[in-house]
DNA sequence: ATGCATGAGAT
DNA sequence: TCTCATGCATA
C-alpha cells in the first residue's frame, strides 16, 4: 500500500526509529583496517556515473568485479580515474559542486565558488585529486578512526531518551511520478519534552498556529495544484535563503527549529533534528523533500515571528540528562579506500552484493559499510545531478 | 556542516 | 536489496 508522506496526507505510523537508545552500531572498525593504506592509483569521484559506464549495464553487470582480484580491481580503478579526469576537464565546475556535499544550487543567488585551482598535473594522480575543493572537507586521517564520546550532553540528545517518541517522520518521501506523499510521527508532545534554551520557550511556549495550515499547503502541494509555486528550485532557494536568515534574527538555533516543529502541533509533524534544518536550509536534501519540508517550516516561521512580536518571556524548564546511553561508534573510512570505493563507484555505482563483499574484502571493510557507502553515494550522485539541472 | 547509519516502504 | 528521509556523532 502506498503510504502517503506528506504531513496533509496525515498518515501515522510506527517505526522503530534510528535514534532508538538500543541500537549500537556495529560497524564499528577496529585497528586492523589501520593498516595498509597505500595502493590505489585512485581517482576522484565523478558526477556522472553512467557517462562513464554507459558500456556496461548500469545494474546487473556482473562482470567488472566478477573476478574481483587486485588486479582487475586495480584495472578499474585506473580506469575511472582516467575517465574522471576527463569530465573533470570539461566541467570544471562539478568539483566544486562537491564543495558541501550536495547542493540544491541551481545557479541563482550566490554562484558556486569555486577554488578551482588548476592542479600542476604532474603526475596523474594529482591531476585527478581534486582535493583541493573536496576531500579537504575531511580532514581524514590516514587511518580509519572510530571515535567513541560516552559524555552525554546537552539538552538536544535528551530528546530522543524519550521513552517511546521515537518515530521517523518520512516527510517528502515520494515515488518518483507519484503524486502521493504521506508523513508518520507519533507522540506529537515527546518531542520537545525537554526545552532547554529560554529563547526557545519565549517563542514556542504556546506554540499552536494559526490560519495558515501547512498541512494544507502541502496537500495542496502533493495533489499538483500548484506545482510551480512550491516546487521550482528557485523558489525553495530563496525560501531556504530568507528561512535562515528570519531565523538567525529571531536568534534561533537549528536544533531549536526541529524542537519547535513538534509544538506546532501539526497533524503528522513531529521534532526535526538540527541535521535536517540545517540540510534545508543548504539546500541539500532532496528536491522531494525540500519541498515537503517548506510548507512545515514556513508555517513555524510565520508563527515564531508572530510570537515573537507579543514578547513574553518565560522560565525555562531545565532538560535532564538521561544518564548512561550508549552513544553508536561512527566508522569513518580512510581517504586511500574512500578513494577505491570512489573509483569503484565510477565504474559501477550499483555493485552487486557479491562484489560489495568483494570490495569490502579488498578494501579490509565490513561489508554493509560498504554497502552503505555505495547508498548514501547514490543519495548525494541523485542530489548533485539535480542541482546541477537546476 | 557533513559522514556514516537506520528503518520503512518500494522494487 | 534498494531508495528516501532523517538522525547521531563528529570534524
Amino acid at each position: 500500500m502506498t503510504m502517503p508522506v506528506y504531513p496533509s496526507a496525515d498518515k501515522m505510523k510506527m517505526s522503530t526509529p534510528s535514534c532508538f537508545p538500543g541500537r549500537y552500531s556495529p560497524t564499528y572498525r577496529g585497528p586492523e583496517q589501520m593498516r595498509r593504506c597505500m595502493a590505489n592509483p585512485s581517482s576522484r569521484f565523478l558526477e556522472d556515473a553512467s557517462l562513464m559506464c554507459n558500456s556496461w549495464s548500469p545494474r546487473h553487470n556482473g562482470d567488472i568485479f566478477s573476478g574481483l582480484n587486485d588486479g582487475i580491481l586495480s584495472r578499474a580503478e585506473a580506469l575511472a580515474a582516467v575517465d574522471i579526469g576527463k569530465h573533470q576537464n570539461n566541467h570544471p565546475q562539478m568539483a566544486t559542486q562537491l564543495k558541501h556535499d550536495v547542493m540544491y544550487h541551481h545557479g541563482m543567488g550566490a554562484p558556486p565558488q569555486r577554488p578551482l585551482q588548476m592542479h600542476h598535473t604532474m603526475d596523474g594522480i594529482d591531476m585527478l585529486d581534486p582535493s583541493g575543493s573536496m576531500t579537504t572537507l575531511t580532514p581524514m586521517a590516514e587511518t580509519p578512526i572510530t571515535t567513541s564520546h560516552h559524555q552525554l550532553h546537552g539538552s538536544y540528545h535528551s530528546m530522543n531518551h524519550m521513552m517511546s517518541h521515537h518515530h521517523s517522520s518520512h516527510l517528502g518521501n515520494h515515488t518518483p511520478g507519484s503524486t502521493d506523499a504521506g508523513a508518520d510521527r507519533e507522540h506529537p508532545g515527546a518531542a520537545g519534552s525537554c526545552v532547554s534554551n529560554a529563547t526557545y520557550n519565549a517563542i514556542f511556549a504556546d506554540g499552536f498556529l494559526g490560519a495558515h495550515h501547512p498541512a494544507m499547503a502541502a496537500a495542496v502541494a502533493a495533489a499538483g495544484l500548484h506545482p510551480d509555486t512550491d516546487t521550482d528550485p528557485r523558489e525553495l532557494e530563496a525560501f531556504a535563503e530568507r528561512f535562515k536568515q528570519r531565523r538567525i534574527k529571531l536568534g534561533v538555533t537549528q536544533a531549536d527549529v526541529g524542537k519547535a516543529l513538534a509544538n506546532l502541533k501539526l497533524p503528522g509533524v513531529g521534532a526535526l533534528s538540527q541535521s535536517t534544518i540545517c540540510r534545508f536550509e543548504s539546500l541539500t536534501l532532496s528536491h522531494n523533500n525540500m519541498i515537503a519540508l517548506k510548507p512545515i517550516l514556513q508555517a513555524w516561521l510565520e508563527e515564531a515571528e508572530a510570537q515573537a512580536k507579543n514578547k513574553r518571556r518565560d522560565p525555562d524548564a531545565p532538560s535532564v540528562l538521561p544518564a548512561g546511553e550508549k552513544k553508536r561508534k561512527r566508522t569513518s573510512i580512510a581517504a586511500p579506500e574512500k578513494r577505491s570505493l570512489e573509483a569503484y563507484f565510477a565504474v559501477q555505482p550499483r555493485p552487486s552484493g557479491e562484489k560489495i563483499a568483494a570490495i569490502a574484502e579488498k578494501l579490509d571493510l565490513k561489508k554493509n559499510v560498504v554497502r552503505v557507502w555505495f547508498c548514501n553515494q547514490r543519495q548525494k550522485q541523485k542530489r548533485m545531478k539535480f542541482a546541477a539541472q537546476h
